[in-house]
DNA sequence: CGCGGTTGTGAGAGCTTCTAACCAAACAAT
DNA sequence: ATTGTTTGGTTAGAAGCTCTCACAACCGCG
């Protein structure tokens, strides 16, 4: 541990240029992030921030690892603190408010992808470690209110075809991108998920559940993130709570 | 008529621009749009479109209301040409399908906002627009099911106080932005779509319905076209359809 | 102490938006 | 027909960006 003072010094420029960059994120949005900008602020010049970070694009890649990592332990950690019966609406309510606190952080996982921007390995595997998240919440829905009325939405049409290597094949066929590593490993982890719900089977009725609540609270929150919701006259939120209210109905 | 020939020249070049510039959106993003690359490829140098556009910002707002108009007359189209019975399914599908054709400009309207850029007059008119043709899909639902269940999600939390000046001071109070002009005019056009509903109180059920049916299918088509569903094995048009079958149960 | 790797600097290439000055062609009017 | 004005295009240049390179300064280790 003899060179530990320079690594720990690295750390905490890295650390430090981060937490500017997502100042400028805040103020000035994704294309607002500037590496000069962020080594002047920081006190030095442009390139040497290059000795940091290999280009502005990995920046970003830190950045987004970064918030998605946040906002899983925030989500964890909500469900974790609930009751049982309460698991649900305390992982819903506490993405929404994530989300609200830092909308450009919000944005800058599940908005509009940057250009060139490819996500990077971990990213498909903390996202998995989301959904296993909302899965819980869900399951947990499952035993406070009885599992209802539940159409199957994941083998429909033609749907969902059994395990084994599901989502590889189905994806590469009707998928917008190529299958890369990252989502057959993200395929990967969500058969796990599969399996690890007691009784679930591979898209069936609880996988579509978390389906639609991730689908659904995505819907409010993004467009209200956005500003969609600016002078319509109505509380984003009371809709928040009608969407959770549906979806514990079973809907 | 007599320089009608220099008028009909310079749209014309305007629109090739777009053009152009509509293709470059297409593969590399918003970003990804340059007014000298775009010049360049219309054979003249960079300069010369600033006769035509006074700034990048103008470009991309034209592209955008040019956008926002065309999904609003696919939609209405869907909905003229649909029988009354199946309006609703037609319209969600027609939004579905356009989006699918072409993400980029989905994102464009409903992706993250471009950084400086905020929204003109127009939008909001054009929104508005769009939304009363959801709330008219809406509506045609209701004579084809009845209104089933039905939480009023407008007017809970203190909700939505009658009509008036109804959205110009609730939006003040909760919404993350100013109130502008044009949102102010979304709002009263939001009110007069309340109006022109038969029967419908501002805030009543049918607007929790649109609403919920807005967000609903925002929230699936956002991330699928976004490709957050790639690699999770199953098919987004599947889970696309459930979510239409439950709007239509009154969910 | 000296040697070596790490960190910072300034210069500069190549891109961007956008302004300024200048020139030519097309239209309008005397 | 010869003016004058408006419009469309050019090149040059400012200010910004990312990112590369060569060089200097420092910090820690032996």
């Amino acid at each position: 541990m003899a060179t530990a003072r320079r690594e720990r010094y690295r750390k905490q420029t890295r650390e430090e240029a981060k937490a500017v960059a997502l100042a400028q994120l805040a103020e000035s949005g994704t294309a607002g992030i500037s590496v000069n900008a962020i080594a002047k602020a920081m006190g030095m010049t442009g390139p040497a921030l290059y000795r940091y970070f290999a280009s502005r694009d990995e920046l970003l890649t830190e950045l987004i690892t970064d918030t998605y990592r946040d906002l899983a332990e925030t989500l964890a950690q909500a469900v974790a603190d609930a009751a049982p019966a309460d698991r649900f609406r305390a992982m819903a309510r506490a993405l929404r408010d994530w989300a609200k606190r830092q909308p450009d952080r919000y944005l800058l996982i599940y908005g509009t992808p940057v250009p060139g921007y490819h996500a990077p390995p971990e990213t498909a595997e903390i996202a998995a470690g989301m959904m296993r998240t909302i899965f819980e919440a869900c399951s947990a829905v499952g035993d406070s209110v009885g599992d209802s009325v539940g159409d199957s939405v994941g083998d429909a049409d033609g749907g969902a075809d059994g395990g084994g290597a599901t989502a590889h094949g189905a994806t590469a066929s009707h998928g917008p991108q190529p299958l890369t590593e990252l989502e057959a490993e993200l395929a990967r982890h969500l058969e796990g998920v599969d399996s690890w719900v007691p009784g679930e089977q591979p898209g069936g009725e609880l996988k579509g559940r978390a389906l639609r609540t991730w689908t659904r609270l995505h819907g409010v929150i993004s467009l209200d993130v956005q500003g969609q919701f600016a002078g319509m006259g109505f509380d984003p939120s009371v809709l928040f709570e009608a969407e959770i209210d549906a979806l514990v109905r079973g809907g």
